[in-house]
RNA sequence: GCCCGCGUGGUGGAACGGUAGACACAGGAGACUUAAAAUCUCUAGGCCCUAGGCCGUGCCGGUUCGAAUCCGGCCGCGGGCACCA
């Protein structure tokens, strides 16, 4: 008998499933269609066990799918556009298309040995000038029909460098080459109106059923609306033009607890005091060092600056309020102004504690007291309160009440009026980097901004760039951004901006549909093959990739590119948890510093780790995101060379949920070797074995119903530990069944199946060893008879006062009365009673009898 | 700081509000073997000497006949915060 051998089978089966082009995917109408899709990689260099564990789970849906009659479509490409590939370029000197090019010929390689029935033919990167060029096209769409504009917005500045800095290139305020502190800094840049579709993209999120709720709640969060009035002060002794400054409040029932107002360090009035007072310029500039991430604005120190100047309050005109400029107030939200009220905001007492401003309570609990000078009072919107200087609505009201009575009192003294607003900015997509889609517009002295022709694209990026000095390689290329006005024909500049890597992961998986196309879809593809049925990726997505692919799907809608029906793309989604592994420390004695050990250069005893080449013991950091710094990385090729694709499908699906993090332990993939030898090793006896029909056979095909129904629904649900923990429960009955050679052949064909989606090679293997027709991939999945799958006693745990005392066998269905006399002659239940009757019995039918005494 | 999750034996984890710990790893005992590997069988949350009982799902409280599960508060860890992808 021979032994499992994968480094045989797996080559094999794969060039068979090649030959029959069993994963290739073609428009018929007479099965329906799935697609089936997980979030593309960005070709770093190499794959890691995070991406085998994501694609493994999109392959046993595509596996499952096509075997339940489907038409599936799962298609693999590169998100290829971004910096780490000029970060490359930077530190070893090559160009970032050939690192690009060269790490997906390096990833494909590896993805291939892993048996992934994915349609290659379909692949692309983002990179292919074939792909952005497309690209183009639609954003010259967008521009034509509106959703993209101009205007000027902050980046992170590093004044030593004189570039552009991404958030991740800021560290604690410096920037992470020349170490300068970075500055905020205004420069006009593209956008798309994705605000414009805030209240579409809230209330769409209702439809999306099949979407973790999570994902739903933190995209609502994000979206943000709110319900506030907009009003305006007006000013004492202001400069010209700013007569009045507009405010936008979301608790305008707190007016009367106003103290000071502030506005942002951006506020056309702070600019305006700028400009010749030097006290003023020092604050603002003070407050535009650091970075531009929300959290460093919300982190940082409060800091605000009294201006001298005042507002009268809208109630009480002879009540003056301070203007501040305070650093934590963003230009982008509302109207770059607030109020500030210290009793019922902890910001904002901390701000008028510092500055010595009033605090006043405009409400308080409705019973006890309370110290607003200590603490302010912030209680939620839907509790009560007692208002001390209400001024519309109940005096104990809920603030939800309040807010409204307030809106609606304000409205009819003519102060202000409620509106809606949405915390979603719109989406800038400048970037002013190489290694990006080019913008295709052409800046004309004559003509301004003008779009290119479509006959001209795609704009490509030249080849003959450097980056030996910061910036981008575009801006300072010979003769790249020389080029005819598509207007008027005179000399004209092109755009050197490119396009933010999130444009190209917003649409690619309608090009999937369609990836040769001479248009950016194919309309009659894009019907037949949208929407993706089921997509699959990170939690780290859940908004920003998301929200921008549910825009853009709206967008190539109103531009022609995508029907009506894909205005929601993503049917259905899963965020799949991390693959994590231990790191191994310890501490150098000379330097201090930690000192990283790879797995192989660690001995494990007792749970304890210690190193091989001196025997010292070690610090176990358990579950650690893998990282190449900490020496953690488990490279999947070392797993195939050891142990086989299958083994490394198979463990990284079994143990954890796939929605929770998994750690990579050498122990457990050896497990999932052995099992997967102990398969073979069972069909191949089952194969010899000549024994006749008997009474063993009816228990074993009961389990096998059992194990196509469990497994079936853990697949179908997303529970593939699930279905795994029961395959080995029916690898066990299967193995220790004393049943005929006919059923035993049956249910160990069964098994094959039912594994072949997470271990396809093996399966393939069995399946012909046992005799199966063609291919298992092509094999109608097994269905579970209901008859079989039908217990007709039940097992009733019996509770005394909710704890377990003893349990009865009962047949299924009988009646509540019956099990209930049953339960009170129990031996144990007669103990506990002593003679007493019970309080109370309750009898859940097929569940749990619990009597209260 | 703000938003969203997660927390169960030595370990990964299972459990429509209904027998907590399925399945697996590591461990223990045994079979086979000259021996080892491989394989197979049994065992196994903790505590108490056992019958049996007590304690146990991060911590504190609540709802319920019954809570890992629902609610409130805390602690710890992770993801996101608009230029990492």
């Amino acid at each position: 008998m021979s032994r499992y051998e994968p480094s045989v089978i797996e080559p094999k089966w794969q060039a068979a499933w090649d030959e029959a082009k069993t994963f290739e995917a073609s428009r018929s109408e007479d099965k329906p269609k799935y697609y089936v899709l997980e979030m593309f990689p960005y070709p770093s260099g190499r794959i890691h066990i995070g991406h085998v564990r994501n694609y493994t789970m999109g392959d046993v849906i595509a596996r499952y799918k096509l075997s339940t009659g489907h038409n599936v479509l799962h298609p693999m490409g590169f998100d290829a556009f971004g910096m780490p590939a000029e970060n490359a370029a930077m530190a070893s000197g090559g160009h970032p298309k050939d690192w690009t090019y060269s790490n997906i010929d390096t990833m494909v390689g590896q993805m291939k040995p892993l048996g992934f029935g994915l349609d290659w033919s379909r692949m692309f990167a983002t990179c292919d000038p074939e792909y952005y060029g497309q690209q183009q096209a639609l954003f010259l769409d967008m521009l034509d029909k509106g959703l993209v504009y101009r205007k000027n917005a902050v980046v992170n500045w590093d004044p030593v460098d004189m570039t552009v800095l991404a958030n991740e290139q800021v560290e604690d305020g410096r920037g992470w080459r020349s170490g300068a502190l970075v500055e905020r800094r205004e420069l006009t840049q593209w956008f798309f109106k994705i605000s414009d579709m805030s209240d579409e993209l809230l209330s769409a999120l209702d439809t999306l059923d099949d979407w973790p709720a999570k994902v739903k709640t933190m995209q609502a969060n994000w979206i943000g609306r709110s319900r506030g009035l907009q009003f305006a002060f007006s000013t004492v002794d202001a400069p010209e033009a700013f007569d009045r400054i507009e405010v936008y409040t979301t608790r305008p029932d707190t007016l009367m607890g106003a103290s000071f107002l502030g506005i942002s360090p951006d506020h056309p009035l702070a600019k305006a005091l700028e400009k010749d007072n030097p006290e003023v310029a020092a604050f603002c500039a003070e407050c535009r060092k650091g970075g531009t991430t929300e959290e460093a604005i919300e982190t940082a120190e409060k800091l605000g600056f009294d201006t001298g100047l005042t507002v009268r309050h809208p109630f009480d005109t002879s009540w003056e309020l301070p203007i501040y400029i305070a650093n934590f107030i963003l230009m982008d939200y509302g109207t770059g102004a607030i109020f500030g009220c210290p009793a019922h905001d902890q910001r904002d007492h901390d701000f008028c504690t510092k500055y010595g401003l009033p605090i006043v309570d405009t409400f308080l609990p409705v019973e006890g007291d309370w110290d607003i000078q200590k603490e302010p009072f912030v209680p939620t919107k839907v509790e009560k309160v007692r208002y001390t200087r209400g001024f519309a609505g109940d005096e104990v009201q809920t603030g939800n009440d309040a807010i409204d009575a307030a809106i609606a009192f304000c409205e009819g003294q003519g102060v202000g009026q409620g509106v809606t607003k949405f915390r979603l900015r719109d989406w800038g997509l400048s970037r002013q980097r190489y290694w990006g889609c080019p913008i295709p517009v052409v800046h004309c002295d004559d003509c301004g901004v003008v779009p290119e022709k479509k006959e001209n694209l795609p704009v490509r990026l030249p080849d003959d760039v450097s980056f030996d000095v910061p910036g981008n390689p575009l801006d300072r290329h010979p003769t790249w951004r020389d080029c005819a006005c598509p207007s008027c024909g005179k000399p004209a500049k092109r755009e050197t901006d490119t396009m933010d890597t999130f444009v190209d992961s917003s649409w690619y998986f309608a090009r999937f549909t369609a990836p040769r196309a001479g248009t950016p879809t194919d309309l009659a593809d894009a019907e037949y093959w949208m929407n993706v049925d089921q997509y699959i990726g990170g939690i780290e997505h859940a908004i920003l990739h998301l929200l921008y692919s549910r825009f853009f799907a709206r967008a190539m809608n109103i531009t022609g590119h995508l029907p009506e029906k894909c205005k929601e793309p993503f049917n259905a989604l899963f965020t799949q948890g991390m693959v994590t592994h231990a790191i191994y420390k310890r501490d150098d004695p000379q330097t201090g510093r930690p000192v990283y050990f790879y797995p192989e250069q660690v001995e494990l005893k007792d749970g304890k780790a210690f190193s091989k080449e001196d025997g010292g013991a070690l610090d176990t950091i358990p579950s650690a995101k893998m990282s190449k710094s900490k020496n953690n990385v488990v490279d999947p090729m070392a797993i195939i060379a050891t142990y086989g694709a299958d083994t490394a499908r198979w463990f990284v699906l079994s143990d954890s949920p796939p929605e929770r993090d998994v750690e990579w332990t050498a122990a457990g993939a050896e497990a999932a070797n052995k099992h997967l030898a102990r398969v073979y090793r069972i069909a191949a006896e089952v194969a010899e074995l000549d024994a006749p029909a008997n009474d063993q056979d009816e228990a074993l095909l009961r389990e096998m119903h059992k194990a196509i129904h469990d497994v079936t629904q853990g697949v179908e649900s997303f529970g593939f530990n699930a279905s795994i923990a029961k395959l080995y429960g029916f690898t066990n009955t299967l193995s220790k069944s004393k049943a005929g050679a006919a059923a035993k052949r049956e249910a160990a064909k069964t098994l094959a199946q039912l594994m072949s989606p997470m271990t396809p090679h093996l399966s393939e293997e069995v399946w012909a060893l046992l005799g199966g027709e063609g291919l298992i991939a092509n094999a109608p999945w097994p269905v579970a008879d209901e008859a079989m799958l039908v217990e007709d006693t039940v097992t009733l745990p019996i509770q005394i006062n909710g704890k377990r005392r003893a349990e009865i066998s009962v047949p299924k269905d009988m009646p509540k009365d019956e099990v209930e006399k049953l339960a009170l002659s129990n031996d144990a239940v007669v103990k506990a009673l002593d003679g007493a009757s019970p309080k109370k019995i309750i009898v859940v039918p097929g569940r749990i009898v619990n009597v209260v005494i």
